[in-house]
DNA sequence: ACGGTGACACCAG
DNA sequence: TCTGGTGCCACCG
């Protein structure tokens, strides 16, 4: 049994290049779709330069919510974001409706 | 074993 | 739309 760590890392880097997906989409597409909170956890112990693609999971609201004090920043998300072409606006948000990633 | 903690989700006002 | 409170559960000391 994989651990609940690892499965988030692996679905984590299936997220396609231009798509947004919610903590609590990735926590359901593991088995625990109450754990959102540890999905964030997770991608915490992640930095900018990592193999996966943190920066595609926002929260539900398609909202940046990275608080400040991780490896990471709002603005480096952000910057990440834009450079797949994802619109990201002044208040870090993300028209989930367009951008986001609906599994099958 | 147990309680604190938290890149969240959801609901009420 | 935004704020605050509550539920949740994997991880860590």
């Amino acid at each position: 049994m994989r651990s609940f760590k690892e499965a988030v890392l692996d679905f984590v880097k299936s997220i396609p290049k231009g798509k947004v997906v919610s903590y609590g989409q990735v926590a359901a597409a593991v088995g625990s779709p109450r754990a959102a909170r540890q999905v964030g956890a997770v991608l915490g112990q992640l930095y900018s330069l990592s193999s996966v693609p943190w920066w595609r999971v926002v929260n539900s609201q398609g909202v940046i919510s990275i608080k400040g004090n991780w490896a990471a920043t709002k603005e480096q998300q952000k910057a990440l974001l834009l450079k797949e072409n994802i619109k990201v606006n002044e208040s870090f948000k993300i028209e989930m409706q367009k951008f986001g990633w609906k599994m099958k």
